[in-house]
DNA sequence: AAGTGGTCTAGACCACTCC
DNA sequence: GAGTGGTCTAGACCACTTG
């Protein structure tokens, strides 16, 4: 009753979690971790079963799951490969501008600036930093010839170690994260609330100062769930919106 | 080559939908058109996947489609039944207001109007209407002591015959249109900006006129996609947020 | 005890991609 | 033609709920 009863109360949950689950979360530890970095080929299926000691479809069960998720990419013929952030999956998840014609859109840089600077109390706990060097990066962009969007990004130096060096930045910012620091976005929680344009707002998006602004304040984070960066976006939402599809 | 023949070019399509899918669309439809309304009961895999004549696994994949989707729940042993519109589900899924401790912001009525008017054009064309009698639907909702959302609802009178019966109605609406008027919300697209407060928002949410709100434009759809409600709802986003969970 | 959904297996066959 | 993922089946066993 001692050492056979591995079942104590501490690990019941894990002992109980089914073959399909352990597969999952095995095959997403290996993806957040780098074993397996994005676009890398994973095995076929066979080999995976034989690996995880489970059946065909039970680990295709679990392939499916993560396919879900936009972590790997399957193609009959093809293989399964981890998903890598391209442009159009970055807009897609998290670009949610339309314009009154139902257009999608995609604001074009204007201007940027990027500084070195020390994390607020609050940004220190928001990005649980261990050292609060950070940089502080200020975008803004345009579309259909007028300036739309603020943006100030807050990013760790930790995490991003030679930022300046690639300015000027590209436009979609996940996939260079990806790239550039293998610091992958996989999810995003954005505060939406009205604000009054304060003195710089209004002088980069031309509006008088107390007009009203949407601003999305966002935590960014990777695989792991570990906050990767901060964004606070004032959008002027003249002919465009903040679109969210809502379901059961 | 004529008769044998019946893959044509019209139903490639759909002889090629595999039979999970078949058997998912099937069900779907049956909950649609209220053969299955809310809180039926459905027959025993066993029984379904005979009906459809398919395996057992591929029933289950149809009903986990449908399961994912909210459309149905299962519990071992007790069965599978199509989900109800419950008040929890419906804040969990549609109501996105959380304030800054962290906590989901659910406002009270304060005050409601509701009368019967003929739709403009435009919301002829947003409610796909037959005919144009509407019930205009104005509520204000409070939290924590203040006033904080004007929300302006559309209603098609045809969908909701006697409304005018229910007053006063209940706070959570979309259990209430389902259970009296049989009209089922299962998705909502919310467009989102930041508006000046007109004269009628200023006063009931006691705010200067031209103050910053959040305005979310929703259209409301059923499970067929039919657009049941339209609602226009003004946020005073002072220590509240409309969260939005991105991911990939 | 009976009935329900949940897990897992082993194997067959198909469609697609690439060489 | 070889290799890949996608579909489908038949059956076994388990865990949970209800009477």
């Amino acid at each position: 009753m001692s050492e056979t009863d591995a079942s104590g109360p501490e690990d019941a949950r894990l002992v109980a979690l089914p073959l399909y689950k352990r597969a999952e979360e095995a095959m997403r530890a290996r993806i957040a971790d780098g074993r397996w970095p994005p676009g890398a080929r994973l095995p076929n299926e066979p080999r995976l079963a034989e690996e995880f000691g489970v059946s065909h479809g039970t680990l295709r069960k679990a392939l499916a799951a993560l396919e879900a998720q936009g972590l790997v990419e399957r193609r009959p013929g093809r293989g399964t490969r981890v998903a890598r952030t391209t442009d159009e999956a970055a807009v897609y998840a998290f670009l949610r501008l339309w314009d009154t014609g139902g257009e999608r859109v995609i604001p074009e840089p204007l201007s940027e600036a990027l500084a070195e600077d020390t994390a607020t109390p609050a940004e220190v706990e928001e990005l649980a930093l261990a050292e609060p060097r950070v940089w502080r990066l200020t975008r803004c962009r345009g579309h259909a010839g007028r300036a739309v969007s603020l943006e100030r990004m807050v990013l760790p130096v930790a995490r991003f170690p030679e930022l300046g060096a690639h300015r000027p930045l590209p436009n979609s910012l996940y996939p260079f994260y990806e790239s550039a620091f293998r610091q992958s976005v996989v999810a995003a929680r954005d505060d939406l609330t009205a604000e009054p344009a304060d003195a710089e707002a209004a002088a980069a998006l031309s509006v008088a100062e107390g007009a009203p602004l949407l601003c999305a304040a966002r935590v960014a984070r990777n695989l792991s769930g570990e906050p990767v960066e901060l964004r606070r976006s004032l959008y002027l939402t003249a002919g465009i919106a903040y679109r969210v599809d809502l379901s059961k």
